[in-house]
DNA sequence: TTGAAAGCGCTAACAC
DNA sequence: GTGTTAGCGCTTTCAA
């Protein structure tokens, strides 16, 4: 059943000619070589009758090249990861790599061997979302010469090529549409850990926007593991106190998705009770009732300025200088129905 | 920068010894080959020291297994597939295998051409939810002696292992919970390529339960590429002719979408003028107001299913005659709000 | 125009 | 107990 594939000497062999010769006419090189046309057509008409397939592995070792690249994620199911994944897919398709996908569930240790494996496989570079704290591994792993982009979240370290969404401003601008639209006591809901730059950077935004009109910044800190929980018991908390709120920043798509869950089960109404935005947008927030408003990430530019650094790097040609190692994307707000004020009081 | 990486060879140069006891030391077959513990000592702390890093890609060569599986879907940003995805990955990870994930944007030619790549890459396996609209290309590749197993969408054919949803039951079950719910007319909405069997079968399970009551089946099918606007439209054209669906059942999860922003649209109340029902589950439905109701589909026990006949075929012990090549597992019905139909009249 | 030879880094069979 | 040899399938000089 497992019969053993044709390979290049099996052809050369059938045809009395070398491997080499056989090489050269697949790869198209055939005429740089001037091998008569006629040698040609008889390997290719031996190649497809005994329907070779070139062994990739062998051809890799060999060139020291292995067409792949890794992608590493918390989570591929979170919809804003499955949508860069995705992006940066069609991108390396284009390129001729494949991508390696992996999920680390925001645990350090298991993004270090995860890396360490796509490293040993020869994966010509990796885009990262790191979990980590900081880039001690980082830098190691790059010394080591393996090319390396972070993605959506940076670190404290200024070695590591990085894009990012411009997620400070971003939390300032949702903040700001919040006040703007007439709410005076924002909750914004963030998760921890709290070193990770996405969410503190949001924090900061929130703080800073909140701060400049005079009203004291109000942070509630969702734990990673138990953001569903947490959040309905906060809610709860808070109505039974009756000290809720006016409105919610949530900081990420789990904890908004937490809160509206909290929101509907204690029968809050939004936004007449309590007023709802969202950092990232959901394809599904544009249908709800109310329709949903969030601050959106440029997820397919984040994806192409990563492929293009983490290409440059590959290519040798990360001698470019670019202005920074680090940079920041804009992001969008889209308003909707969740911040619409009731008439001010 | 890119200094070359340590070999087997190095260690052993720079220790006097051969690759070969190199080799059988890091990978644990020193007791068995009876090599001195101190030997094993002294090998250990120069790969350590030296950062020796074992290069995959030789392994894979030389034992002729790559530990690497591919999954190919119509779209890995889909939500669908990548819960999938990422099932199919942790038990990938426990395995020791890597995921390589491609989307075929229901493409048949980009289908192949991928299958063609992965297989050239020497996967081990590879798990597809196929566009194609019969099975010769497929069992070619299986042939080639590539393991394969079919998941989401079956193929017309018997020779190829197979894990779906039992979707003409979930089909039936669905509408069943609508007429249940006091709907009498109630419209399917489906997708084209007609060929995909997850939609034909929904269909079929539709059919069966609306013709057992005595209604007519009224099947729409909305082409693939203009899911969106084509869905819009028609919800525009049937308000205006006057005579809309009292219920709607939505075939998978990208018309569920269309529909509720046409609905949304058209100012049309759920469930108060149009009742709805998915087909997909997803996070979302739970919060929405209203709630949706959907047939869930078991993605997790899909992926075991699937992966383990994956493991059972490149082990060899796919002689384990199953009871039948294709398996059909259990939906569920999740009533919410969406289906609530107001007083009977 | 074609072929021979070397070698990518690794492992397994078989000496010593 | 330890080491040698051969070779996975491919590409690329270099020589003929």
């Amino acid at each position: 059943m497992k019969q053993k594939n044709v390979s290049l000497n099996d052809i050369a062999k059938s045809l009395g000619v070398s491997r080499a010769l056989v090489s050269l006419v697949l790869n198209g090189k055939a005429a740089e070589h001037g091998i008569a046309e006629s040698t040609c057509q008889r390997v290719l008409a031996k190649a497809s009758e005994l329907n070779y397939k070139p062994n990739q592995l062998a051809r890799s070792l060999r060139l020291g090249r292995s067409f792949t690249i890794g992608l590493v994620v918390s989570d591929i199911s979170n919809i804003f990861y499955s949508k860069l994944a995705r992006a940066v897919e069609d991108l390396a398709e284009r390129a001729g790599f494949s991508l390696v996908i992996c999920s680390t569930d925001e645990q350090v240790d298991k993004e270090q061997k995860l890396l360490r494996l796509l490293q040993n496989r020869q994966v010509e570079g990796i885009i990262l979302s790191s979990s980590q704290a900081d880039c001690d591994d980082l830098t190691r792993l790059k010394n080591d010469g393996v090319p390396l982009v972070l993605i959506d979240r940076k670190l404290d370290c200024k070695q590591l090529s990085t894009v990012v969404s411009n997620n400070r401003l971003g939390g300032e601008i949702g903040t700001k549409h919040l006040i703007d639209s007439g709410y005076k006591r924002p909750l914004a809901l963030a998760i921890t850990p709290a070193h990770i730059s996405t969410i503190s950077e949001r924090v900061k935004g929130y703080t800073n926007a909140v701060t400049e009109v005079g009203i004291a910044p109000w942070v509630a800190e969702v734990p990673f593991e138990e953001v569903p929980s947490y959040v309905e018991a906060l809610i709860g908390r808070l109505k039974a106190e009756n000290r809720l709120p006016d409105s919610i920043f949530a900081l990420n798509n789990s904890v908004t998705s937490a809160a509206l869950v909290a929101l509907k089960k204690h029968g809050l109404d939004v936004p007449a009770s309590v007023g709802l935005i969202s950092f990232d947008d959901i394809p599904y927030f544009e249908f709800m009732n109310p329709a949903i408003s969030a601050v959106e990430q440029p997820i397919a530019k984040l994806a192409e300025v990563a492929f293009g650094r983490l290409m440059d790097q590959i290519n040798g040609s990360s001698a470019t200088a670019y202005e920074s190692l680090t940079v920041e994307l804009p992001v969008n707000l889209i308003v909707r129905e969740s911040t619409t004020k009731q008439q001010p009081n």
